[in-house]
DNA sequence: CGCTGTGAAGAAGTTCACAGCC
DNA sequence: GGCTGTGAACTTCTTCACAGCG
């Protein structure tokens, strides 16, 4: 199995059994078996196991999976192994409530800068991190920061993915409500949560 | 086609149909191709007659769609063409945001109550709503309220879910990083920022 | 001609069932 | 006996290619 294409529906699911994982250490459980995993992050037993084999064999049969192990081997895969600094840019009410977020942290995101085009809010510090101006987008690039959160209005957003990926950005998760066209290369990961909203009436009963 | 059973993955790009067609709408545009709405929300041409295709025959061979009616039918089938009532429990940082957020209109949702158990905050006035106590979440039928977002901290989510649950809601937004079971006929959409973002240097080149 | 609607082909992802190891 | 790893069957979704209508 180790030499097919990984689908990206896996990707998609190593964070959360990763999330899992973490949890199960927090229990003290030093295995977890696939059907533990499963049932922690709602799939089925052999879609975990099918997930993990695309990339090696990490279990024990009649055991299960080292549970700090695996956790290890999948941040190495998502590249979490190594702190990931992030630019925010957009700093209203979604981007301060990013700021104030402690959950990126145990998945080695640092939000290391944070960038508005107000002059009212540039100079003010939320959380240790003093907000730039736009224009320092520039310099990314020369402070090692190559992802970034787009939190901005939508009808800046695709400017502000350009000055992103000119700047050397090259994974980005927008929050912004319309379709972001970058290069090749570059990863956009999109988060709209009135889209979300929005498809949740077609699967409620009728009331 | 229109006898077969509708892809997820159809329901889930509704939305995002939905808002290309307000956005051609709003540019004044009567009729819209499948190639011009593709390329607004990021697909290809079949796969948005495809889509369509499970439910009607919606456009003019040689024309395209009327905008605006396309747009209607899609509200229709989503059921976003009357007003949805939601309720937010959790207003915390990101959940402030969610308050302060005016894109959910244009879909027909109307954020109608607020929840929090901080006694602090119940009383205060956000928007226009009061946030009430979390002990009337049981009010929310009487209310006609029949849909909600938790935005409260992970180790409250799966009770705050039974509670809405209990309280007759059948479709829940879930902005807590972790995996909530309730009974069939309820839907719960989870939303996990850290978990979208901890799959982006995986498709980032190396830096 | 241009653009829609769709059966059929193809690709992608999930589930099964069981061999194999602890 | 228990649990992993995986080819093969199956299901779901996407893409194609083109008939048919305005």
């Amino acid at each position: 199995m180790r030499y097919h294409r990984v689908p990206n529906e896996t990707v998609r699911r190593l964070p959360f059994y990763l999330r899992g994982l973490l949890l199960s250490l927090h229990w003290g459980r030093l295995c977890t078996s696939s059907q533990e995993l499963a049932d922690l992050v709602g799939v089925r037993p052999w879609q975990v196991r099918k997930d993990f084999s695309y990339f090696g064999d990490f279990g024990t049969p009649g055991v299960g999976y080292d549970t700090a192990r695996l956790a290890k081997e999948i941040k190495k895969i998502l590249r979490l192994d190594v702190v990931q600094k992030v630019a925010l840019v957009g700093v209203g009410n979604l981007g301060s409530a990013i700021l104030a977020y402690t959950g990126f942290g145990i998945y080695g995101f640092d939000i290391a800068a944070a960038f508005d085009i107000d002059p009212k809010k540039v100079g003010r510090k939320i959380k240790n991190i003093v907000i730039e101006d736009v224009s320092n987008l520039r310099a990314l690039k020369k402070r090692k920061i190559n992802a970034a959160i787009i939190a901005v209005p939508q009808e800046s957003a695709q400017q502000t993915a350009d000055a992103l990926v000119k700047a050397g950005v090259t994974g980005i998760l927008n929050f912004s409500p319309c379709y972001i066209t970058v290069r090749r290369k570059v990863k956009v990961i999109t988060i709209d949560i009135a889209m979300d909203l929005a498809r949740l009436p077609y699967y409620m009963p009728a009331g």
